[in-house]
DNA sequence: TGTACATCAGTGAACGCGCGTTCACTGATGTAC
DNA sequence: TGTACATCAGTGAACGCGCGTTCACTGATGTAC
């Protein structure tokens, strides 16, 4: 027997923990600092000195791309969660409550938000680990087209006024992710996700001040207009 | 005759080129340093010395808001010029015109879009002043749906599914600035309002990569989907 | 037209602060025999 | 079980740089008489 697969080394037990303890203290002063991140802070936060975070990470940008990396898997499970509680045939059900929990997810962690959807970090370059992870929430919303398409109940009248530039471009999607979808069904999915993510960032970014008070309810609308534009109804 | 109605001021119009300079300096700097601009950076690039700034600009966040407030202006002239170029009664050609204007403007100036579409600046708060240009492109959108049901071509059949909630609050913004106009026309205006700036932020900042190859066919096609939505679609 | 004074642009030094990163080090925890 | 050695977390000082803003100043441009 292997000592290490007796008792888990306590060593690396503590370093994991202060992994998650940097990173925490590190998304509290998101919301101060914004995308410039300071090691400084982060480590007078901790009651550390600055140079004690290079055991723990290589350099800042290592910590803004954990950040980054942990906030695309939080909506992303977030997203799946509140889809793997519906009904997998309720599919007006399972749009929705992707697009309210990633609304919550925005609004409880407004400045993780910004850093995923909001400006570019300037002279940052996200490394190639977060592309998986970043797709998530899209993928939720495309696996129910998806799901609609293969029982048949969506897509039938796929466009045929798509131009076929946007045709061609959607159907390298298609066949590589979502066999036998139509590129029709997928372009309205692409606004329907786009719309989500643009009314997040318009409320979120300050776009909605004085044009819409009651956001709650504005935004439930958008979203069930958006379930219609697909195609997603629920059974009248 | 006063002396300064015959000639106008050498050390004014200086003065006025100087702080012309000085913007585009910054705006230059943007692209490097996004929103936390450097005063003495832009101070560098034009030879002088950084608190010879102070004359021009009484602080760091008075630069910010002046590119901000240009910014906005010249998004919104865009749009009304190209607005202004169609035809009054080409309801689609005009809301086109202006999403395509807008678009061009982002893409020749993506940093001062990120300035103003992107994350808020941490720290910052824009002046009251900003607020009447920021609905520049707003306005001209919705004075196409403004027209539309004035002459009764578009909002016949306003949404009678809007939810109270909702209709209670578009009135507000429709009795003050859009009178007659339907509220669930204005829903439906925001949400090609919201679908334009979402599909230029998802461009601009990174989430289009590797997901729609050709930007200028899905953007086209996106605002044509909008113009639908609206009701605003060229005679057959 | 010429002189005296006021206005203003720009300088250069300084204040007081921040930052990321490196490096030699101490002392504790873990590993091998 | 006990000892010798390797690993690792965290320290503290330093490097070299950046920043916004203030202030007393020089010298040129404009104004009033």
């Amino acid at each position: 027997m292997h000592p290490m697969s007796i008792a888990p080394n306590l060593r690396a037990r503590v370093r994991a923990e202060m992994i998650t303890e940097i990173k925490s203290a590190a998304r509290r002063h998101l919301a101060s600092d914004g995308a410039n991140l300071s090691l400084r802070a982060v480590a007078r936060e901790l009651g550390m000195v600055s140079s004690a975070l290079y055991r723990y990470f290589p350099s800042r940008d290592d910590l803004l791309t954990a950040l980054i990396l942990d906030a695309y898997n939080a909506v992303g499970e977030a997203a799946e969660a509140a889809d793997a509680a519906q009904p997998r045939d309720d599919l007006p059900g399972r749009f929705l409550a992707i697009c309210h929990a990633v609304r919550d997810w925005a609004h409880g962690h407004p400045h993780e938000y910004a850093l995923l959807y909001g400006s570019p970090v300037p002279g940052y370059r996200a490394p190639q680990d977060t592309v998986g992870p970043a797709t998530r929430p899209s993928r939720a919303l495309a696996a129910i087209l998806h799901d609609g398409a293969r029982s048949g109940v969506l897509g039938r009248s796929a466009d045929p006024d798509l131009p076929e530039r946007v045709r061609a471009d959607l159907a390298h999607l298609t066949v590589s992710e979502f066999p036998g979808m139509p590129a029709g069904l997928l372009a309205r999915g692409m606004t329907a996700w786009i719309q989500l993510f643009g009314v997040l960032s318009f409320e979120l970014f300050g776009h909605l001040h004085n044009v819409v008070a009651d956001r709650d309810a504005f935004f439930d609308h958008q979203m069930r207009a958006m379930a219609a534009h697909v195609g997603v109804v629920p059974p009248a």
